[in-house]
RNA sequence: GCCCCCAUCGUCUAGAGGCCCAGGACACCGCCCUUUCAAGGCGGCGGCACGGGUUCGAAUCCCGUUGGGGGCACCA
């Protein structure tokens, strides 16, 4: 058996999409997972709606996913006498034959010796079509029609196997016509299930963030997304949901686990994909991917520990300014102070005086500093509650947020102390 | 209208005749853990579209119905 080629085909009219998007990896993975090639076509035939920068958008959204290409991109526009010369065939059997519409234009047709037939499809056997109308094969302004573009790629670029979304089934039938006329050796085809809307339509632009741009720009990590893509119409043999990433996928997957049916996108599930990944992310690595993120700089000299604080909460990228405010902001103790237990008091002045002085190295440090804090509670029968829950506010302002040693170490030693002291002195005020 | 595809919890899915009075994940609810939120652990809610066959036995096979989707351009 020959070795296996694959190709992803998108057209330059707009932005990568989550069903390409999902086609893409589909191939990607199949590719690596039998050790054959993945080629890049650019399928730019229609002049009007494909644009260069899509193209370009398309190939940097790709690139973004991890989605690397071994061949390519070929662009069809740059291909016109190939298909020209694929033509000339099919006119001389009397296959293909010339026709003006009203407005004058001459375009080719292709006239199928059959109008029925079947083709197999590797997920849902043989499929069965009737009622092939003849269709245009090329355009009166000379460029190809997608299904002649299609099908005389496919064979010259000794493309194996066909994977596409299932909207295409009807053209598979088309196609595989022309490849009969054209004498040429079919591919196998895998079409996919459709990704549908919450509406149940296929999915699209008016569903929202479709692209893969946006899902870039609100700080999706692209790992999460080709994670969740990828169970989108396929399982791993062992039920496994979690995979690192595309290294991990290409190694366990497995072709016989694609299913047939259409999927509902489910943006729920994708933000869970997300803020695991995230979550599996060291500060160090996810202090550089928040870089785009952050408007403004992380705490100096704490940037990690300020990671860390917010890494458990977040679901995205674009998440953690927010929640980096949430414990930097500055506090107004009057909002909270009324409401604190009579131990506050205490409680502060002994929490501002060990602070003197000191220096958090890194989280750890602090942990261990509100470890000691604890204890002495303990000892000063002040329960864990009524040490903490007060300095959360006095730090903060709020009463929620993430485990104490982070806020220590994310304000630093002086910060925190002179918050705690104005609370302190504000709680003396009332 | 014509052609085609699909059909298990709200969603993604496991299930390739007995292991299933159907398993997992997201979401939701509750409990535990915890200073709080989140994470995590535990539990709950919730489904084989319907009708006929085939079979000792069907979520699994066949037929039909219904429902949903896709396609029928000089767009791809």
């Amino acid at each position: 058996m020959s070795a296996v080629r694959v190709r992803f085909a998108p057209s330059p009219t707009g932005l990568l999409h989550v069903g390409g998007a999902r086609t893409a990896l589909f191939n990607y993975l199949f590719a690596r997972h039998h050790g054959g090639d993945l080629v890049l076509r650019i399928e730019d035939t229609d002049r009007e709606r494909s644009a260069p920068e899509f193209e370009r958008a398309q190939v940097e959204d790709l690139a973004w996913l991890g989605l690397s290409f071994d061949e390519g991109p070929f662009r069809q526009s740059e291909r016109l006498e190939t298909y020209e010369r694929a033509a000339e065939p099919l006119v001389g059997a009397n296959l293909a034959y010339e026709k003006a519409d009203e407005a004058g234009r001459h375009a080719l047709y292709f006239r199928p010796p059959e109008r029925s037939g079947s083709f197999r499809d590797g997920l849902r056997g043989e499929v069965t079509f009737g009622a092939v109308d003849d269709f245009v094969i090329l355009k009166s302004d000379g460029t190809p029609s997608y299904n002649f573009a299609v099908v005389v790629d496919d064979a010259e670029m000794g493309i194996t196997h066909v994977i596409r979304g299932e909207e295409h089934l009807s053209n598979t039938a088309r196609q595989g016509l022309l490849y009969e006329a054209l004498d040429a050796d079919k591919p196998r085809f895998i079409h996919l299930g459709v990704i549908l809307g919450p509406d149940g339509k296929k999915l699209s632009k008016r569903h929202g963030a479709a692209s893969i741009a946006e899902y870039r720009r609100e700080g999706y990590l692209p790992e999460a997304l080709v994670n969740y893509l990828a169970l989108l119409g396929w399982n791993h043999p062992q039920g496994k949901e979690e995979f690192s990433g595309l290294a991990e996928l290409a190694d366990e997957w497995d072709p016989s686990r694609l299913g047939a049916s259409p999927a509902v996108f489910d943006p729920d599930r994708l933000l869970f994909f997300d803020a695991a990944h995230i979550r599996s992310l060291s500060p160090e690595e996810l202090r550089r991917r928040l870089e785009p993120f952050l408007d403004g700089p992380l705490p100096h000299g704490r940037e990690l520990a300020a990671v860390e604080a917010v890494r458990e909460e977040m679901r995205t990228l674009s998440e953690a300014t927010g929640l980096l405010r949430e414990i930097t902001d500055p506090v107004d103790p009057s909002g909270f102070v009324a409401g604190l237990p009579d131990s506050s008091g205490e409680v502060f002045a002994y929490v501002a005086a060990e602070l003197e002085g000191r220096r958090f190295d890194g989280v750890e440090s602090a942990r261990s500093f509100v470890a000691g804090l604890r204890a002495w509670a303990k000892e000063r029968g002040i329960k864990a509650r009524d040490l903490l829950h007060p300095l959360r506010l006095a730090l903060t302002g709020r009463n929620r947020g993430p485990e104490m040693g982070y806020l220590f170490a994310v304000l630093g030693a002086d910060g925190a102390r002179e918050r705690i002291v104005r609370a302190g002195e504000a709680r003396l005020g009332t």
